[in-house]
DNA sequence: CAAAATACTTAGAAACCAACGT
DNA sequence: ACGTTGGTTTCTAAGTATTTTG
């Protein structure tokens, strides 16, 4: 099998002359914290002085780097842009990591066919290996899973293997499965001296494969492991899922990566992918590109948000136009205007069309469906309410009861007269149209940056309400602005299995920690007694004192864990990240955190401090969105 | 024009790992 | 020292939007 395109690079010229402090970066980050755990591994035994010392000088060296590795840090932000479409002038790369060959089997391990060992050939027996290592998995459950599946492996037998094996039911695994997990056990169990051998190993690859240089600059690649072959997850009811993805050969299987011949080596300067491949399952294509801390990803990033602020100045304009058009004569003028008053208010996906069959059936605005909403002249005391209820992106299900103006009501009840529940709620509409449409308000417009201007609006609005004295109950309000944006966007999660359990220990923990408070409190009462009755002894009078900052202690623990537990639950179903990470605009969350006087790393660990760079730079308390 | 191909962003699940309490 | 827990990272699927093709 042959795969796709990689590009090269091949200015040797220039690669020598490579900035010096490319050689630098490569110290920093993973290696960094490892040092002084090392040498406290090594010398167990030490006094509790010299260990405080140690600490200290580890902190110190910590500040250090966090500095140096600031001053190294590319500021691409500073530097004037390239003309248009030109995404880089040099770039050079090892090549993506292609995952190691599969190996058989150990003899003692089997596969049995109805009842009988049977040993399978190579290729038949990794495919096998791969729905062995999840049957404890739902997937392996579901009747198209198990089909696909099937239908796949049965492509990868030999003749023979072909002709006896016909039935998935007769199939058993099972010391496959078991072989597996030991494998996954034994890795757990491993010493640390082990396991030091395993992350250094994996370091030289990423030093290795992990970065680029991109225009004198070394930058982090996100996805440089080629993806290897295994079983198709798909989300939800998907009909492909089980099938084969089959393993990314470069063109001689029996090559070494170092000898790969590429399908295509292109030298492509308006493209920011370093490699891609054709993925077998759906037909799409893959791609390799950088870590969302480099230039090419950060800086498409910034324009994202600058198109979102140039909606805000121009939205009410657009609002009462869409407004406008819900009267207009042209239906298909009609159906735009409705679909984008869903859009805006509701930050609806646009919804593409999709091929029928080859996916899970989930649709966005454009591409509802009858079926997915109901209408209510009058519901729960509101009038003209709208009832959504479809599956969204990833078949995460949206539902939500709406009420609407009685002109969108009206219109939506004239596109779905005389229409089966599957047919097209907007049947003169899609997302082409609309973008087409949006375009011509406002360059750079497009149904998505909605999104990402009413989750970024909204994130400012609520963040200006009162601000809370504590640093924790600023952060709990930081984390509900985020919630409600998380909300608007309908960013789900399943609850953590252990929910309910770690609900109740924290709950638990509450109550010890209240009883304590009770006990310290009147500890202090006494104490103040004891210092009236000997009228201010100045030992007595400490002793209060110590009682005092006991309870003081304990009533911050105590608040501490309350707003924990707040947070957790209002968390429940809700995933914060996604928000975080691709609608809000950061400059938002620094200027906050410089105005609460809030540690930015209180609300950005170091990937996200690394994403947002650019943002946590050019950043005063003053911005506004 | 519509369909297909391409390129890039957004997404939740799972794996991983470090800190914490016991 | 050790298992649990929760945050972080990795993985790759699933979208959006534009460009190319027929």
């Amino acid at each position: 099998m042959l795969f796709a395109a990689l590009r090269l690079n091949m200015k040797l010229k220039e690669k020598d002359e490579a900035d010096p402090r490319t050689e630098n970066n490569t110290k920093e980050g993973i290696k960094k914290e490892k040092k002084p755990k090392k040498e406290e591994a090594e010398h167990p035994v030490t006094t509790k002085k010299k260990s405080k010392e140690e600490i200290e000088a580890a902190k110190a060296l910590k500040i250090k780097k966090k500095e140096e590795e600031e001053q190294q840090r590319w500021r691409w932000w500073e530097e004037d842009k390239y003309e248009d479409g030109v995404k880089w002038k040099f770039l050079e790369h090892r090549g993506p990591f292609f995952p190691p060959e599969y190996q058989h089997l150990p003899d003692n391990v089997n596969f049995y066919y109805n009842g009988k060992v049977v040993k399978l050939g190579l290729a038949a027996e990794e495919v096998a290996l791969f729905f062995a290592q999840m049957l404890d998995h739902e997937y392996t459950t579901k009747d198209v899973f198990r089909n696909n599946f099937f239908k796949d492996w049965r492509k990868e037998m030999t003749l023979e293997e072909r002709v006896l094996i016909s039935d998935l039911n007769k199939c058993d695994f099972q010391e496959l499965h078991t072989m597996h997990k030991e494998k996954v056990e034994a890795r757990k169990a491993m010493s640390k001296e082990e396991k030091l051998v395993m992350k250094e190993a994996n370091q030289k690859i990423v030093e290795e494969y992990g970065f680029c240089i991109l225009d004198h600059h070394r930058e982090r690649i996100g996805n440089f492991k080629i993806e290897p072959p295994g079983l198709f997850r798909g989300r939800g009811e998907h009909p492909k899922q089980g099938m084969l993805k089959k393993r990314i050969q470069s063109e001689h299987e029996w090559l070494p990566p170092a000898g790969h011949h590429w399908k295509e080596v292109r030298h492509d300067n308006t493209v920011t992918w370093l490699a891609s491949w054709t993925e077998n399952v759906q037909g799409s294509c893959k791609y390799v590109m950088l870590n969302p801390s480099s230039k090419l990803k950060g800086e498409k990033d910034w324009e994202k948000y600058e198109v979102a602020r140039r909606l805000k100045s121009c939205v009410n304009g657009i609002r009462q136009q869409y407004q406008q058009d819900i009267k207009s004569k042209q239906m298909e003028t009609r159906q735009r205007a409705v679909a984008l008053y869903f859009i805006d208010k509701l930050a609806l996906r646009a919804g593409n069309e999709k091929e029928e069959g080859e996916t899970a059936d989930t649709v966005g605005c454009c591409s509802l469906r009858v079926e997915h909403i109901t209408l209510h002249d009058l519901l729960e005391d509101k009038e003209c309410v709208v009832e959504f209820d479809f599956l969204g992106k990833d078949c995460i299900r949206y539902y939500n009861k709406v009420p609407v103006t009685k002109r969108v009501f009206k219109n939506l009840t004239l596109f779905m007269k005389n229409k089966e529940p599957g047919d097209d709620l907007f049947d003169r509409l899609n997302t082409c149209l609309l973008n087409k449409h949006l375009s011509s308000l406002l360059p750079g417009l497009t149904a998505k940056v909605f999104r990402t201007f009413n989750a970024s609006i909204t994130l400012q609005e609520q963040l200006l309400s009162p601000s809370p004295t504590s640093n924790i109950k600023k952060l709990l309000s930081y984390n509900r602005a985020n919630r409600a944006v998380a909300v608007l966007c309908n960013h789900q999660r399943v609850p953590p299995k252990t929910f309910d359990q770690s609900m109740a220990n924290l709950q638990s923990k509450i109550d010890g920690r209240r009883e304590q408070l009770a006990l310290a409190k009147s500890e202090l009462k006494l104490a103040k007694k004891e210092v009236k009755a000997h009228s201010s002894d100045s030992k007595l009078q400490a002793v209060v004192e110590r009682k005092k900052k006991a309870v003081q202690r304990c009533e911050e623990q105590l608040m501490k864990m309350e707003v924990q537990a707040t947070n957790r639950e209002e968390n429940k179903q809700i995933a914060l990240g996604t928000s975080k990470l691709n609608y809000l605009d950061p400059r938002i969350s620094v200027a906050w955190c410089k105005n609460m006087e809030v540690p930015l790393d209180k609300i950005y660990n170091k990937s996200q401090r690394d994403k947002f760079a650019w943002a946590v730079d050019m950043t005063g308390a003053d911005f506004i969105f």
